[in-house]
DNA sequence: TTCTTTTCTTAATGTACATTAAGTGCTGAA
DNA sequence: TTCAGCACTTAATGTACATTAAGAAAAGAA
């Protein structure tokens, strides 16, 4: 699948479209190519677009006060991904996103994406729906860090996006999880252990 | 003002509607009481409203599987709450809604709410956003639980919830930031000693 | 009132994690 | 080809929290 047919097919299955509003949705998104490790979106700037992954992965993360980074998410294919503090509020954001690997994305600016709910109110639906989605996955990663160890919190990882598992460095879904990587190579020693 | 006033107060700050159309939409809502310590969801049932606190103060938990209590949210007055998984999903929830003081709601059922969202576009528009506001702020929380000390976290709470602070019992704020009754206990007292 | 239940506190002990430091093996740039 | 940097591991030590247990104070029920 072309970029344009994967956005499509994915908005197919939340709202009908026709034709023609079909393509001026498509004719507001900017194709963009981010290589590895480098920023689509940095700290301190407002954030402008949403972003639709067609292609390798992203992640947003902060630096904590002592320099740390903390992953709030990461992108596949398929998953849109934003500042969304920033691009709700348009002031500065704290979230960096960044490719893990090179990566391919549409963009879709805010002042489109407003001109888009004006003009095809369908869309108000498709976005609903899809950030409905993100809160009660949200929710339940929250709940998970209130409630269960770091051993568990791999588990969920590792069910919820088991085709990261292999595409990522260690340190990155430990920072995810919420450990530092030498526990987190600590841990998955022990793991094995129990296992054999 | 009157919990149907509150509640038109509060849409009109999201979208502007005809008089017809609130009319609609508050002869859609259903008026409840609920006593303190009283359940307006149990876990394991499937969640059929989304609720608007009027008056008073409702927390959602789940039990962890040592048996102790996970606060998720807090909902005040001028606030929704619901299983957004199961509100969703339509499949049994895990999350428990009670209220923490005699509490008045108004409650709006999930068939009520798709009617509306064909009969009225503009509330997609209107669900879209809340839903994006509190997406932000869980993310927040998110970050703040992977990056921050539990005093640092209780200070958040406060500067979010000052009028929660005397209103709740502190073993839920405890629960809510993600400490036990004990170690808070503990903690705000060295708080105190710092201050002086 | 009196009794029970719940909230909150104190303190001893325990543990899941972090921190620091050192070393190994890759990978990619010059 | 070499070397710098990054990913990952191991291990010693440290700490922010949990657990357990007990009691005091406040709130509700009889």
């Amino acid at each position: 699948m072309t970029p344009i047919e994967l956005i499509q097919h994915n908005i197919s299955g939340y709202i009908r479209l026709e034709a023609e509003e079909m393509a001026f949705f498509t004719s507001l998104l900017e194709t963009r190519q981010i290589k590895k490790r480098q920023l689509l979106l940095h700290e301190g700037e407002i954030c402008k677009y949403s972003a639709f992954i067609t292609d390798g992965c992203l992640r947003g993360y902060i630096f904590d006060k002592n320099g740390f980074e903390r992953v709030l998410s990461f992108a596949p294919v398929n998953w849109w991904i934003a500042d969304m503090y920033s691009l709700i509020s348009q002031k500065p954001g704290v979230l960096n996103i960044e490719a893990l690997e090179d990566t391919g994305v549409l963009l879709l600016s805010k002042t489109d994406q407003e001109k888009l709910y004006t003009q095809i109110p369908k869309f108000e639906r498709f976005f609903r729906i899809i950030t409905e989605n993100s809160l009660v996955a949200n929710q339940q990663r929250l709940l998970d860090n209130l409630s269960l160890s770091a051993e568990e919190r791999y588990n969920n990882f590792c069910k919820k996006y088991p085709s990261l598992i292999n595409q990522l460095p260690l340190k990155q879904i430990a920072s995810y999880i919420g450990v530092t990587p030498e526990f987190f190579s600590k841990m998955r020693n022990e793991m094995l252990r129990k296992k054999s």
